[in-house]
DNA sequence: AAGCCGTGGTC
DNA sequence: TGACCAAGGCT
């Protein structure tokens, strides 16, 4: 889409004038409602303006496609470990993965410190021998779209998220939040995620933008959005701005924007296979290239054919995935989760190795590892819902 | 363009 | 309870 361009008209009545108002009000909103998270604040507690660019990055790409509460949590470990993006460079992948476990759409965690490394290569001072950073990116990051746009995970919101935050250069922002506000405000029908809908609604979001602390009115929306301007049942008579609004105005609501399109759920039943060697079991490592959970830990599992035995689908499965052969033992437990459109029904089975060599293939690697281990490695969700009930003193009968 | 990539909370 | 939803990016 072009940038810089309105190749549509606000809707009657709208004039610079209401654009002015309409942007005090809601910078006048979000100073006095806005929600005190901890990317708001800076590594010592405090509220500053503009903000830490580290701290609003590794943020922005955490609450994608995610909730604030779950981020929260994530965001504090992560930021205890690795403060500041000489420390992200400099920290092993599976490191950066395990302060991901548990958030998903992990290809974030990796594009994220692929990204850091590349930056601290490229775009930051370089120290001599000795020498050290200051601990603080606030300027040492750089105030460059085009060499933030270059960045593996970086798109058009994170950029303008990131800028616009941290350095206040006016660049618009869309994502679910402001994407449903400016639909409503402005009565656009058709659905803004789609086709001309994303030129339109990124072309809105900067008609809407102010010069000055840009950063701020790109939150406001995404705030309004949360709080007020909901999906289902917006508090209009809280809205700040309910008087620009054209959805409120024509009661167009529960309309505006159009709901996504729901997906078919497939049902999927697999086979997880526990091998036990001695006081170890076999662990493999998800290949980098292929698929989801890239470079992430897991005991071998896959799907059952039609009606297949459970035994004589761990010994198939285990042969596959590793090369190992296996004597199968007990059911151990099952483990229901939801992936993207997959419910996954993970029925798990003991079994005992009895030869054969890894294959790599459809793993990486693979490794014998005592179950204290375990809790070292970054893994799937439902892989450690797994391994908890696996250490779990209750469980009978004991498997190690 | 449309499908892929995770997970947990909500009503 | 199950469908919907969340501060997107990549291919």
């Amino acid at each position: 889409m072009e940038r810089g361009t309105r190749n549509w008209e606000l809707p009657e009545g709208w004039s610079g004038r209401t654009l002015t108002a309409l942007r005090t009000k809601l910078l006048n909103w979000f100073d006095t409602h806005q929600r005190d998270l901890p990317w708001r604040r800076d590594a010592a507690g405090q509220f500053t303006a503009p903000r830490d660019a580290y701290r609003v990055w590794v943020s922005e790409v955490m609450l994608q496609q995610t909730t604030v509460a779950a981020v929260v949590p994530y965001f504090e470990r992560f930021m205890s470990a690795l403060p500041n993006v000489r420390a992200l460079a400099g920290a092993d992948e599976q490191h950066v993965l395990k302060l991901w476990e548990g958030l998903g759409y992990y290809r974030r965690a990796r594009h994220l410190h692929a990204a850091a490394k590349e930056l601290v290569a490229n775009h930051l001072p370089q120290f001599e021998n000795g020498e050290v950073g200051t601990g603080s990116d606030q300027n040492e990051l750089p105030d460059d779209p085009e060499v933030w746009e270059a960045l593996p995970g970086v798109g058009r919101y994170i950029l303008g998220a990131v800028l616009s935050q941290a350095f206040d250069r006016p660049l618009p922002i869309v994502e679910a939040n402001s994407l449903r506000v400016l639909a409503r405000l402005f009565g656009y029908r058709k659905d803004p995620r789609e086709g001309e809908g994303k030129a339109w609604v990124w072309s809105a979001a900067e008609a809407v933008l102010p010069q000055k602390r840009a950063g701020d009115f790109n939150q406001s929306l995404m705030e309004l959005g949360a709080l007020i301007c909901t999906p289902t049942a917006p508090a209009c008579d809280q809205c700040p701005v309910s008087s620009h609004c054209v959805a409120n105005r024509d009661g167009l609501q529960d309309v505006i924007p159009p709901k996504k399109k729901s997906v078919a759920i497939t049902e999927v039943a697999e086979v997880g296979v526990v091998i036990r060697d001695g006081d170890k079991l076999l662990l493999c490592q998800r290949p980098a290239n292929a698929g989801r959970w890239q470079n992430m830990w897991e005991v071998p599992h896959a799907p059952r054919a039609a009606g297949e035995d459970l035994s004589v689908a761990a010994v198939r499965v285990t042969k596959e995935l590793t090369g190992f052969e296996i004597e199968p033992g007990a059911e151990l437990l099952t483990v229901k989760h939801g992936v993207t459109r997959y419910a996954i029904t993970l029925v798990c089975i003991e079994a005992t190795l009895n030869g054969g060599a890894f294959a790599p293939g459809a793993y990486a690697e693979a490794k014998w590892v005592v179950p204290t281990d375990l809790a070292n490695y970054p893994v799937s969700s439902p892989q450690r819902k797994l391994m908890t009930a696996l250490a779990d003193p209750k469980r009978q009968p004991r498997l190690f």
